[in-house]
DNA sequence: ATCCTATCTTGCCATTGACAAGATGGCATC
DNA sequence: GATGCCATCTTGTCAATGGCAAGATAGGAT
């Protein structure tokens, strides 16, 4: 019915894409397996090499994706830091397969043209909203360095609470947890 | 001569963990084969399997060695949580291959004992190091939130610079960098 | 109607992780 | 010193995987 939407099979890149964030879900990016894709996504073994080359070409489509969704995230979040900082976090929670892949450079063509593009929109955005913090001490910062530690705090609770690193007592609630976390330093 | 240490075949253990923090720092735990680990020793593809059981198991001694060095680091950076800070992404650059693998609990058993306890030890060291910490604002800080930012944001821009996401102008220097940017949290 | 190209399949090979069974050598015990 | 025992390591095997090559198929352009 709605799946076919002009191709040979249906509308296999996409499929296999969005079948491969559902499987990185499960068990990790480093354990996919472009034939578990495949049997997924009711085609040959091959059939995945046809779009996407290798492993690593599938997974720069990813990345790609996901820098582009997180760029989008950042924008909708508005102006104010400690919102897009929570965003962030929230980002990595919900879209955990895309937010694994894109920091790990080693698993995909990190130097692809698209990727650095795409990674460079969001990076764009998350400056733009570190541009809104006031100085510490009243004298004036060093945005360079502003937006380091904004973008650190943000990424390091994230990975952190990825990993299952962090103690229960921070609670379930990532959104809640990581605002309390971002005031430490913006407040 | 010396390697040989009243084993059969030499010290094969530890002669295996330090040629997988080899092979990791050259392509990533991901990439980590048995095999290759075993011919790098000079011993059968399945003499890895005895010591560890499967890859995991290895992975997860990694991961024990790797929490009692990161606690020991952190002992010897002193008192002060800024150094200690330092000291943490100094650790993540230097030990590249063990913090990778501590940070990805979904290679190894993370549940293993062995791993909790040597993780609960070098977490009561940052802790220690946080309790330090001024409270901001005058007001008395809440030290838990205290201590997860900092762990965050140290945390953060190691994950940061392994990835090779950080800017140029950031510079080459770890240690100066992290503690440019850790300022912005303890001063 | 024919060609053409993107799409997908089938077949194959080297590598890997894991398991089972066997060989080897040091060590304790007698 | 001989014997048995056990940790250590080897050999052999199997299923799964990534990647490559060659072929089949279909949909659209001419």
């Amino acid at each position: 019915m709605t799946p076919t939407r002009g191709y040979h099979h249906g509308d296999l890149r996409r499929a296999l894409l969005d079948t491969a964030v559902e499987a990185i879900g499960e068990s990790g990016p480093a354990a996919l397996s472009l034939r578990d894709l495949a049997r997924r996504a009711g085609v040959s073994h091959a059939a995945p090499a046809h779009h996407f080359g290798d492993k690593a070409g599938l997974l720069t489509a990813l990345a790609v994706q996901g820098f582009d969704l997180l760029a989008e995230t950042l924008r909708q979040a508005g102006d104010d830091l400690l919102a897009a900082g929570v965003a962030y976090v929230d980002f990595a929670v919900r879209h955990r397969a895309h937010f694994e892949v894109m920091f790990r450079p080693e698993l995909y063509r990190a130097q692809d043209p698209e990727v650095r593009a795409a990674s460079e929109r969001a990076g764009g955005v998350l400056r733009d909203r570190v541009a809104g913090l006031p100085a510490r001490d009243g004298g004036a910062g060093d945005p360079g360095r502003d937006a380091l530690a904004a973008w650190s705090i943000v990424h390091g609770f994230a990975t952190l609470w990825l990993a299952g690193a962090l103690p229960p007592r921070v609670g379930d609630d990532p959104r809640e947890a990581a605002r309390n976390v971002i005031r430490r330093l913006v407040e």
